[in-house]
DNA sequence: TTCTTATTTAACTAAACGGGTAAATAAGTG
DNA sequence: CACTTATTTACCCGTTTAGTTAAATAAGAA
């Protein structure tokens, strides 16, 4: 162990990553960001689909929040949630430089990209 | 919230992103995992830049295992381990379909796989 | 104002996480 | 065999997570 006064926390080079993968680590987020792919909706038609509370969902949806996975805003007195994906070029960022490892994968990706670009 | 006899990680359409992106989410994992992109290490090897017990980085090598995300061999009595990022792709693939949301980031990484694949 | 609806917050619980140290295992070396 | 090295496992501990129910807020409707 190399001796240091910080600990590895303290020189996380990127904390959003953190929030980020730990956010999509959870089916019912992912979930969550997945229903949110078909428009915005209120925090209780979010949690309509899933078995469990609405605090609990509500809980959920504060995680997505604070990765920045989601915007929420208010309209009256309900709160309407809408996708903001953008950290998630963070993440697909960071999956990048690991490319050469699964090369063949990667390329196939490439190409279907480079197909739906034109 | 809907009534069913299972729960929500019953029915959970993948286990292992929990797995990969639960692993992604903790910085030490991820310094792990570039530190083996550079080539296979052993256990010791591994750890030695960490301001953390062996036992610590052993159990987060672990968690890696896990999620497929790395190999582990014995040889004598080093276990060395190697990446193994093909599930990695699992994460990419689950990321690309919310694409849409931030496609200017998104269209330009494309270009970027085309300059690169050239 | 009162009632109802939408959502969050508080308080609690069980389990998982991330770390530590110490003991156990496994495998070379003398 | 005894000793050393490499690594895991066991056990402990404090914090976080994921869920619950119930109370608190906020805001529209009567």
């Amino acid at each position: 162990m190399v001796e240091r006064t910080r600990n590895d926390s303290d020189l996380d080079p990127d904390p959003d990553l953190d929030a980020i993968f730990g956010a999509l680590a959870h089916p019912t987020r992912r979930a969550l960001i997945e229903q949110l792919a078909g428009g915005p909706e209120s925090v209780g038609e979010l949690a309509e689909p899933h078995e469990m509370s609405l605090a609990a969902v509500s809980k959920h949806l504060q995680v997505l929040e604070d990765a920045h996975l989601i915007e929420v805003e208010k309209d009256g007195r309900v709160r309407r949630c809408h996708l903001d994906a953008a950290p998630l070029s963070d993440a697909f960022g960071w999956l990048t430089r690991y490319r050469v490892f699964w090369e063949d994968r990667f390329d196939a990706l490439a190409d279907y990209l480079e197909t739906e670009s034109q």
